[in-house]
DNA sequence: TCTAAAACTGTAATAATTACAAAAATACAA
DNA sequence: TTGTATTTTTGTAATTATTACAGTTTTAGA
C-alpha cells in the first residue's frame, strides 16, 4: 500500500508530478478509503481550499487513472467512484447506507478467471445488499 | 430460460402488459444475446419498425428493470448493456472487438460470496481482456 | 529575474438520460 | 359497434455528468 506521508514520492514513481491539488486529492482517496464521486471529493476538499475547481478533480482523475493510480468503479449507473486501491479486491455497496466496502478474494475467485482461450486484462467484481450496521439498526 | 416464442406469457408472469414494442424488444435480447445498449437496442429495431421512439427503448428497458426482468450492466463507463439472463452468471468483455461474452460461476464463487454480515441483494463479476477471436487474429 | 511549460480555473459544449405533455393504441362496457 | 377510460408511445425540452477549451496562474529552471 502507499505510504500516505510519501505521496510526492509515490506519484513520481507513477511519472505523475506531484502537484498540490493531486497530492490533497490522493491524500484523500488514502485516508478515507471511501470510494468518493468526483463530487465527493470535490465537496470535501474545497472547505480546506475553496479556490479548487471541479474541473481540476475530474482532470486528476483521470490522470491518476490513466497512469494506474487509481481504479474507476462504476458500482452504480451514473455514479462512477474511484479507489486508490488498485489490487484485486471485491467491493460490497450497501444499499441502505450507500457505503462502499472492500473485501478480500481468495484463491478460489483465481479459479474461475484462469479462462482458457481469453487474456483478461481487467477484473471487476462487486456485491449490493445491506451491510451489516444497516441490518442492526433495521431490527428494531 | 424464457422461450422466444412465449414472451407475452413471460411478461404477464412479470407482471407486464406485453404490448408490441416490449415483446419486441424483449425479443431482440432473447434472440440476440449481444448485451446491448439503449442505442444498440434502437438502431436494430427501428429498421423493423420506424416509427419506434428512442424514449420507448429506455422506458421499457427502465420498466423490465424494476420487474427482475433484466439486469443491467455498467461494464464501461457510460455504457449501459442489459441482459435478459438474470441469472448469476460472469461476463467477459473483450477490449478489441466489444463482445460480450456469458460464462458461469461454478461453487467457489458462491464462497466468497458467503460473507457473514452482510446480506447480498445483488453480485456483479465481470472481467476485461482480448477474446480468442482478437487474440488469433492479431498472431498475423 | 525571465521565460516556457505545466497546472488550474471557469464557462461553454456535449451526450446520456429523464420529464412531460400530447397523440395513438388498446380494453372493454354499454 | 361505439364511446370512453386507461395505457402506451412519441417527440421535444430539461436535466445532469462529463469534457472541451481558452484564459490565468503557478512552477521550474536557465
Ligand atoms: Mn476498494
Ligand atoms: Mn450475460
Ligand atoms: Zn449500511
Ligand atoms: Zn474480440
Amino acid at each position: 500500500m502507499v505510504d500516505v506521508n510519501n505521496i510526492d514520492v509515490y506519484l513520481k514513481s507513477q511519472g505523475i508530478r506531484p502537484s498540490f491539488h493531486r497530492m490533497k486529492i490522493l491524500e484523500y482517496l488514502l485516508r478515507e478509503r471511501n470510494h468518493p464521486t468526483v463530487d465527493t471529493i470535490f465537496d470535501s476538499l474545497r472547505g480546506m481550499f475553496p479556490t479548487l475547481s471541479r474541473t481540476t478533480v475530474y482532470n486528476t482523475m483521470k490522470l491518476f487513472l490513466s497512469h494506474g493510480v487509481v481504479q474507476a468503479l462504476t458500482i452504480e449507473e451514473k455514479e462512477v467512484r474511484y479507489d486508490a486501491d488498485t489490487s484485486l479486491h471485491g467491493h460490497f455497496k450497501c444499499v441502505v447506507c450507500g457505503a462502499v466496502y472492500d473485501f478480500g478474494l481468495e484463491e478460489e475467485i483465481k479459479t474461475f478467471m484462469n479462462l482458457k482461450d481469453f487474456q483478461i486484462n481487467e477484473h471487476y467484481i462487486f456485491l449490493k445488499g445491506v451491510c451489516k450496521t444497516c441490518l442492526e439498526s433495521r431490527e428494531v
